[in-house]
DNA sequence: CTGAAAGCGCTAACAT
DNA sequence: ATGTTAGCGCTTTCAG
């Protein structure tokens, strides 16, 4: 690989010279072209980690997400992405499967591979960040909060989204709306259910909303499971409300495989339904703003990394 | 940040022994043990920019997709992450977004940031790997083959794969089955096609196939248009062969528009569609060992970087 | 087994 | 505006 020095040898100039005009600095024009001319003959590219070691900075910003095969997830990274290839960073991508240890391993990689900053979907409530916020490095959270940390947030008005949901189910006409919501202790799932909550307690006064919830995994696997008590209760509903995409198609697949239809037990679904084929099962769907979400933060990253000071942002995305 | 100089100081010993230290090297124990004291007391954590620069390599390989939408590829995704994450390797994922820029830059990037090696499913059928390929990083492409360059390569048998698929509409009692394939030009298109097309001549040898013949952009919209224009044929198929997930996505789409049922329009699927929803849409599906093509091409990859020598190998799962 | 010292390739003072 | 030079933090000969 050809360095600087040979490039500067070849262009008959200076090493600083040839990284300047790798750098936008204003050169006399004949060298610049000389050095271009150079670099392009010996197929000279820059070593970033030369670069990177030196200006102790990078132009990559991580992403981390839970679950790179949610949807969700995945079209919030392809927010982030658009604008981050924009102003010329590059975005890796890292999925901690909302394990606690792999959050806290690759914000160790951030740290160490001095990238420029960090978007997280928390997996948990206390992500270890201390040790990049003490370097400087800014993150911004997104979906999910940070209660501990002084870091900017693009959030959901989940408490609406629940309510909005349960109305929907409500207005077209049935009469017991349960919920399944996510993991204990997990903010969106508290939030959505409460907005559930809220217009359940509205409508039966004398019922104990509790028996109506239901909290899964925010998984396949959690939807079925959470369904099937639903259904197993001594007055089940005729409806519910699952709190995220993944939960509502095991909720769906125990429906088929009993053979209940959309009248017969309607469902509401916080988050799209990835390919939209659930038309005809006549599930609503609350879309989320996913990809705003990511742009978003990832505007919101960029100003810190440009040097933006002030109190940590709370952006709430319209839904 | 601390530096291995402060922790050599704290400990006692010089900086090479620090270093050996965090790099399994054999050192005297009581040493050993006090570098570690010092390391955890000032939270040291070695710099991996410093690390790559001088060792000219790094623990990180780079996933390159297409389409970070796709089940397809995030179930590869998480095959590689699986075989990496146990060699100790990070891996960053990339997403070209089916573009040869934006392959081209990802690949700039890699090579001008001393990877270790990149795993590619080619947006094109040239990618440019000569600078990788020519500084000894490894690559290896999965799904689809790079003709022009000896890297290793995990592939379908993609003909079989349009074939069985054509098979099971026939056995199943459709008289006329249709193909919606990729783009031209795309190798697993081609492939399977020619898959469909074997079957489809043996049964019709008066028929011209490609008149049942549609290609598409692997994407939902062209699915849609492909089957549209089936719909539209004088003598219309009775079933359809679809390439893949996203196009069926969008077939049925059409299908559910028109009302048009399962018996009166059969479909087969290459690829899982997610969220398997569809038991009632009646499409046969073909799964795909997606997630069993990112570790063999993960597996390759660890191999030649740790110096296996020897011709490109090119591996044809088994579907 | 351990330490001293020389870089990896680049950037940014500083000096010209 | 350009060149000289001293590191960024680490690994790795080479001596001891």
């Amino acid at each position: 690989m050809p360095t600087i020095y040979e490039v500067a040898r070849l262009a008959g100039v200076s090493p600083a010279t040839v990284s300047r005009v790798f750098n936008g600095v204003s050169v006399n024009p004949d060298y610049a072209d000389r050095v271009r001319a150079a670099a392009a003959e010996l197929r000279f590219t820059p070593n970033r980690t030369a670069r990177r070691l030196r200006r102790r900075s990078s132009e990559v910003i991580a992403l981390i997400i839970p679950d790179i095969e949610n949807p969700f997830f995945t079209s919030l990274a392809r927010g982030v992405e658009d604008r981050a290839q924009q102003a010329g960073y590059s975005v890796v991508l890292c999925d901690s499967d909302e394990h606690h240890d792999k959050e806290a391993t690759y914000l160790d990689v951030v740290h160490a591979e001095h990238m420029a900053g960090v978007i997280l979907v928390p997996a948990t409530d206390h992500p270890q960040l201390d040790r990049l916020l003490g370097q400087g490095t800014p993150a911004v959270a997104v979906d999910r909060s940070v209660p501990g940390h002084p870091v900017d947030a693009v959030l959901l008005d989940n408490e609406t989204i629940g309510r909005q949901a349960t109305e929907r189910l409500y207005a077209r006409g049935f009469r017991r709306v349960a919920c399944i919501t996510g993991p204990h202790g997990t903010e969106t799932a508290q939030q959505r259910a409460a907005g559930w909550q809220a217009e359940f307690t509205r409508r039966h006064r004398r019922v104990d909303p509790d028996r109506y919830l239901e909290h899964g995994d925010y998984r396949v696997g959690g939807g079925r499971a959470a369904m099937t008590a639903l259904l197993s209760l001594r007055t089940p509903p005729d409806a519910v409300v699952v709190a995220n995409n993944s939960m509502t198609v095991g909720a769906l697949e125990v429906l088929q495989e009993r053979d209940i239809s959309p009248a017969e037990l309607g469902m509401a679904c916080v988050g799209d339904l990835p390919y939209s084929v659930l038309q005809r099962s006549g599930v609503e769907v609350l879309p989320l703003p996913a990809r705003a979400l990511g742009t978003a933060a990832a505007d919101l990253l960029l100003a810190r990394i440009a040097g933006e000071t002030g109190p940590p942002q709370r952006v709430v995305m319209p839904v």
